[in-house]
RNA sequence: GGCUCCUUAGCUCAACUGAAUAGAGCAUCUGACUACGGAUCAGAAGGUUGCAGGUUUGAAUCCUGCAGGAGUCACCA
């Protein structure tokens, strides 16, 4: 690669010229700025001290001993201030198309799948309401973080937590026996998530009620809202669950059962998956082993009324409670269980939880109290840490109905998706069906982007009046461009003949094609970039560039009508491969590119 | 109150480990269609990177202080 021959280079320039001892990778290139002209530049500033000679002429004398020792890549050098300007060779760059037109892996690695994995959890769902617009960024961001860290070469394993048990579920059963008349997802047509949340608000009134009318008759605030009886049945309800209550269970079982049909069906319509679905219910016990290990290594405590406790005050933190006084666990404590099962079933390289920032302080006990209890794995616990999908007035709260829910969001992303495709009137020839899955994979891309193409560590905001843009930077510019790029591929190939996958000889090249080819080589080093960061955000930005370069030099450049048939097959196997960059791209986003749209 | 994070164009977002004149899109304005795909392209306008100091040849980026915002500090998960 034309960048590491570089460093090389010039590490060799600066050893001889002023005998400072450099590593080639330590070689800082940055890619030239566009209004310069040049590929690379190198910032001399940090070796004039030692070269004791001003900025210019240092760089005059790297560039010298760079052109002379890469006469065929290198064609010339340019010095402004203290900054050295490479031009790399136009035959490198046509030579670098050539060789990567009809790649189809390209900037995707190959996976070692004998590697010990990286076991990534993401999702991880309540069962008691349907999923919102916060959970959408959680599940595409773990999908696509997986899909990155595969595209670099690891071996992942997708898992999924889902948070089966608890008062939350009893509520919306407690709520289903006593107001439900029996409804099921059949008898009403609801989808089942929708129909169990439905019941767990419909609990929330009711309690609401009963609070109400206790604090009438003068009882306070905060004792009305721990005897109103709707949630006293609630905590008995989840006693006689954890007592194996055959007729508890039994509807917990129902219940659940049409909860996940309706995640199922909204995991399908997002494009995720996972390698292995963990229940709570099975595993919610298993911290308490741990607790006692840690009691008797003595790194945690028990309190006078029979509580566990970590002293987290020397790490700057406060005590954490680890086990009730009643001895049931709570969140923590499964965690700690839980990790240490995932680090059982797969021996892990590393463990990854994207779960949002709001449990920044949950992870950072987690993983010292792991350290405390003698797992040295606890430093391959790492926490991908996103931010709040915000609305215009603030964080989304389920009980205040202030939601984006997930299902009516996709709903309403096709119902555009189908306007824009029928505004342009291009896909008469596609069946019903064809045009319903076109529909489904642009309002996917669309809301896709929207969502990956942010910072995953940053906090964003989805203005639900505004409806996700079908223009501009989107997901469906690059899709077009895709489709574009197919169709023109598929015209020289039907109507012109020509075979793409013959090489041509290096052909000259323009400024717009050199910079698309120059994105192009810079594929693979963006990849190690965006998964070093675990963040699709780079990605997305990289390919929207790529498409934004491509459609910038097509506009001018009528390939299908260029004169010299070497340049016009050259031309069109650049385009192979900038479809080819863009699908596989997108396949990191999660993202699917259609033939024609 | 303690700790953590955030603040960049009217709006939504970029800027890899400090580097040249801080970039895109939307919205606004001006141009370009005999479609090898106009869901496009070319251009204009829009900024004291929250404020004040400091370090550096060089700061949106690092340090200190201040202001504003978010999160968290539960015998909830």
């Amino acid at each position: 690669m034309i960048d590491t021959n570089l460093q090389q280079a010039i590490a060799q320039a600066l050893n001889n010229l002023y005998g400072i001892a450099s590593d080639a990778d330590s070689i800082v290139l940055q890619k030239t700025k566009k209004e310069f002209s040049g590929d690379y530049t190198l910032v001399v500033f940090p070796y004039v001290k030692q070269a004791r000679k001003a900025p210019e002429a240092v760089a005059n004398e790297i560039g010298e001993a760079v052109l002379a020792a890469l006469p065929n890549d290198i064609s010339s050098f340019n010095v402004i201030k203290g900054f050295l300007n490479f031009t790399v060779c136009d035959s490198y760059w046509s030579s670098f198309a050539n060789a990567i037109a009809t790649d189809t892996r390209l900037g995707l690695q190959t996976v070692d799948s004998t590697a010990a994995p990286v076991v990534i959890e993401y999702s991880s769902p309540n069962t008691n309401k349907p999923l919102h617009l916060g959970h959408i960024r959680n599940n595409l961001l773990g999908w696509s973080v997986s899909q990155l860290l595969t595209a670099n070469g690891r071996n992942v394993k997708k898992v999924n937590l889902v948070n089966d048990r608890g008062i939350h579920i009893c509520k919306s059963m407690l709520a289903w026996l006593r107001f439900g008349n029996g409804e099921t997802p059949e008898s009403t047509g609801m989808k089942g998530d929708h129909l169990v949340g439905k019941y767990y608000v419909e609990f929330d009134k009711h309690y609401k009620e009963e609070v109400k009318q206790l604090m009438d008759s003068g009882v306070e605030e905060e004792q009305a809202k721990k005897e109103a009886p709707l949630l006293v049945e609630a905590q008995q309800m989840l006693k006689r669950w954890e007592d194996g209550d055959k007729e508890v269970r039994a509807l917990w079982e129902k219940m659940n059962s049409w909860v996940y049909a309706g995640f199922d069906e909204t995991y399908k319509k997002m494009g995720v998956g996972f390698d292995k679905i963990y229940y709570e219910s099975n595993t919610y016990l298993l911290g308490k082993e741990l607790v006692q290990r840690g009691l008797d290594m003595g790194v945690l405590f028990r309190k006078d009324d029979g509580s566990v406790w970590c002293d987290l005050t020397d790490a700057n933190l406060d005590q954490k409670l680890l086990l009730r006084k009643d001895g049931t666990s709570v969140y923590i404590t499964q965690d700690l269980g839980t990790a240490l099962l995932r680090q059982k079933d797969f021996g892990a390289d590393q463990l990854i939880y994207v779960v949002g920032n709001e449990q920044d302080y949950h992870f950072q006990v987690l993983k010292i109290i792991l350290k405390r209890l003698g797992f040295d794995w606890a430093d391959k616990v790492y926490h991908l840490s996103y931010g709040m999908v915000e609305l215009p007035n603030g964080k989304m709260k389920s009980r205040e109905g202030t939601v984006v829910d997930a299902d009516d969001l996709i709903e309403e992303m096709e119902k555009t998706a189908e306007e824009m495709c029928r505004d342009r009137g291009k896909n008469d020839d596609m069946t019903p069906d064809q045009l319903k899955e076109l529909y489904h994979i642009l309002a996917l891309g669309a809301l896709k982007y929207f969502l990956l193409k942010v910072d995953p560590t940053k906090s964003m905001l989805f203005n639900p009046a505004e409806s996700i843009d079908f223009n501009g930077n989107t997901g469906p510019f690059i899709q077009y461009t895709y489709a574009r790029i197919r169709s023109i591929v598929r015209k020289a190939v039907n109507e012109k003949s020509l075979d793409i996958q013959s090489a041509t000889a290096p052909v000259a090249i323009n400024d717009k094609e050199r910079e698309v080819i120059k994105m192009l080589h810079d594929m693979p080093s963006v990849v190690a970039q965006a998964a070093a960061a675990y963040s699709p955000a780079m990605i997305a930005n990289y390919t929207y560039d790529l498409a934004k370069s491509f459609n910038s030099f097509y506009q001018d450049t009528p390939i299908l009508r260029e004169a010299d048939s070497q340049r016009m097959l050259f031309l069109v196997r650049l385009c192979n491969a900038v479809s080819n960059g863009i699908k596989n791209m997108m396949w990191i986003l999660g993202i699917d590119v259609p033939e024609r749209m």
